[in-house]
RNA sequence: GGGGAGAUACCAAAGUGGCCAACUGGGGCGGACUGUAACUCCGCUGACUUAUGUCUUCGUAGGUUCGAAUCCUGCUCUCCCCA
């Protein structure tokens, strides 16, 4: 994998560039859709490729590893083979997993033991296995193996947990580098900077990673609870320290005010699951501002879902269809909802791109985020 | 024509003397959701009130009782079975 940096923003910190995989190119700033269990819901390929216009997706290493399983995944080829989907996939470890599954999780120095949310069996994780499950998913980027403390962790947990944290990514480079792909493409490891909400964690955390010369890097333990002035600082700050010529990928985050104001300081990637949950839910995410479909307001309201989205589903159908199939629960909410959202998503890192190559990126931001607070 | 059962809030359905403005579903209204155990979760849903509270409700008209959705009587309506 290969990372070329192609203009900065004069104002801000914002950049694009241009991501090679031996699947693809991936253009930043990007925001991936989360295919936890190697579909994005509700979304078939043909809509996250031609209408969504997804360069990346990400698939969940815990969530895979318990089902179908690595044996399946071998067989078949690796996800990539299994789902159909032949442009990039990012897994995550499995470490924000054990972090959100808090009440089943046992942390030692050797891994996280957890139980599974399916039928309750033990299994451990460990860097080398984690390594090695990712090894068989086949993603092209894969993630170090973590773990992400609460947003309000004190500062000695958060400490204790960052020097784990650090052990545990020796452990994983270690594993990474001594086995090969297993599907004739390369795959890239990411290491993850954490440290909570501590300028001094976060700093020593972006210096050790960089100190391991990898392809790109990923900021997590953000979006957990702390609050968002926190995160903007936080990833201010691990940002001077990460290198220009290597992708930034804030994880987990964020609404579309979090993405721009992430991109603003030098994020290239992100993912989050509010698109599709939230979109699932009634959320719909809109240029002018945020949208609950299943409000009274919109039942007869026969405008388009969205007049300036990008995406078919938002001129095809209006407001009082779409409130109406999804308060009759009609599987095509989910579907018309999920598209919208990923497609304003991708709409909205597009924008930004382009914004950034034309020099237009700061001002139009800064409009972009009143709007986008509003409720509709 | 004979016999039986029942009428409770938007719907369905508990409750058979005080803890009942009334269980529970559904529906309705609103909210939440940030590296997805999520087509999920949480409120509210007689009226006025921020709330304490006050007022009006369990087919209908009376009655018994300190007290009635609950007991008694009349009326109205609905359903079932037999002819």
């Amino acid at each position: 994998m290969k990372f070329r940096l192609e203009k900065t923003d004069k104002h801000t910190n914002a950049r694009c560039g241009t991501i090679f995989t031996d699947h693809g190119e991936i253009e930043t700033p990007i925001f991936m859709p989360v295919g936890t269990l190697g579909s994005v819901k509700a979304l078939h390929i043909r809509e996250l490729k031609d209408d969504v216009n997804a360069d990346i997706i990400l698939g969940n290493t815990y969530h895979l590893y318990l089902r179908p399983g690595t044996e399946v995944l071998e067989q078949a080829g690796g996800l990539h083979k299994f789902n159909g989907w032949d442009r990039p996939i990012l897994t995550d470890s499995g470490g924000f997993q054990v972090f959100s599954l808090a009440e089943n999780r046992k942390l030692t120095e050797q891994g996280a033991t957890f139980r599974s949310h399916i039928d309750g069996s033990k299994h451990i994780f460990t860097p080398e296995n984690v390594m090695d499950i990712q090894r068989s998913i086949g993603a092209d980027i894969i993630m170090a193996f973590d773990e992400c403390p609460p947003g309000d962790s004190d500062y000695r947990y958060a400490k204790d947990s960052l020097d784990l944290t650090h052990r545990w990514l020796d452990r994983c480079i270690k594993r990474f580098d001594q086995t090969e792909p297993k599907y004739g493409y390369s795959q890239s490891l990411f290491p993850i900077v954490q440290g909570c909400v501590y300028k001094d964690l976060r700093e020593r955390s972006a210096e050790y990673m960089v100190s391991k010369d990898r392809d790109g890097y990923a900021i997590g333990g953000l979006a957990v609870g702390e609050p968002t002035e926190d995160m903007y600082a936080m990833i201010e700050v691990v940002n001077k320290i990460l290198p220009q010529d290597k992708p930034r990928y804030l994880m987990g985050v964020g609404t579309p005010v979090n993405i721009l104001e992430g991109i603003s300081r030098g994020i290239d990637m992100f993912d989050c699951v509010m698109p599709t949950r939230n979109g699932r839910n009634g959320m719909l995410f809109t240029s002018e501002g945020t949208i609950n479909i299943k409000n009274k307001k919109w039942d007869r309201d026969f405008s388009p879902v969205d007049p300036n989205g990008t995406s078919f589903v938002d001129h095809e159908y209006s407001k009082a269809y779409l409130r109406h199939l999804i308060k009759s629960n009609e599987l095509l909410a989910l579907q018309i909802c999920s598209i919208h959202n990923l497609g304003f998503y991708l709409w909205l890192a597009r924008e930004s791109r382009r914004r950034i190559k034309d020099g237009s990126f700061s001002a139009w931001k800064d409009n972009m985020v009143k709007k986008l607070g509003r409720r509709l």
